[in-house]
DNA sequence: TATAAACTTGACCATTTTAGTCGGGTATGT
DNA sequence: ACATACCCGACTAAAATGGTCAAGTTTATA
């Protein structure tokens, strides 16, 4: 199972973005700025970001970022599925039904490892940018 | 987070010992037989299972550990915190309140985090090795 | 009482993952 | 032209993971 500070990163970043995106796209550089992240690391994630379309790049000065959907059309599963967080547990193979360890049999564990996978991801899917903004409103700079 | 292989085996071993254990201790080396996990690393998953008074140990011949407790006593909380699985997310510091990355205002995600580690927790919770028992009757071997 | 089964402890280690850095690009507004 | 900003791939130090290995101690039983 991973979640890790690229997939917190990619959150802060976001939200981040979503604030200041009004008017004119928002460049790396004041994100990193503001968030307290590598700006080559923030380059790493936006990569991603954009290749699962949940970002919209401008290039040249004055150039910067922009969300490619609404804050409430992007959901948490979708940012780190973009950045290769898996919400994955298991580590049998899922094909084969029986047969976790080479052994005949389901390992005792299997079904365990599915349900959490399903609640975790539950709690994503129902989490937008759109409700982190809201959240933090009291706490904003 | 981590929610890695070793709580995946302390979990499997506790239902593996939780099916043999009726009369007789059962010995690491009918487990790891059993369910294809090394010896040498499931002694030490045993030895902090036991300093968390989850297991007992008999030492000698004929011996082996035995359940400390009931299995719907047994947690799946309190085997991760055993074997130092943290099922936790926030690399923020908690005590401060505010200012998770030296900023002066907790980190947007803050709140979020701390949101999946209660829906996690309260999953881990609810479940029991005696549930995991019963859960698997039907592929048991 | 010798022996083997089983737990106990601690050091060690190869591999993988993480969280970046670095060095070069290319596009574009002014 | 030039500075700003995105783009891209290679590289890397440090930590975590998933173990192994060695050298014990304890105790049932033949």
């Amino acid at each position: 199972m991973k979640l890790t500070s690229k997939g917190r990163y990619a959150v802060m970043a976001l939200v981040d973005l979503a604030r200041f995106d009004n008017i004119n796209p928002v460049s790396l550089r004041d994100i990193s700025l503001r968030q307290g992240i590598s700006l080559d690391y923030l380059e790493q994630i936006f990569s991603k970001l954009k290749k699962n379309e949940i970002v919209k790049s401008i290039r040249g000065t004055q150039g910067g970022y922009v969300l490619n959907k609404n804050p409430n059309e992007i959901k948490l599963t979708n940012i780190f599925h973009a950045v290769d967080e898996k919400v994955k547990t298991v580590q049998c193979k899922k094909e084969s039904k029986k047969g976790c360890n080479g052994k005949a049999t389901k390992c005792v564990t299997h079904n365990l490892w599915d349900e959490l996978e399903v609640h975790i991801n539950t709690f994503f899917e129902n989490k937008s940018l759109k409700d982190l903004l809201n959240n933090n409103q009291e706490t904003r700079v």
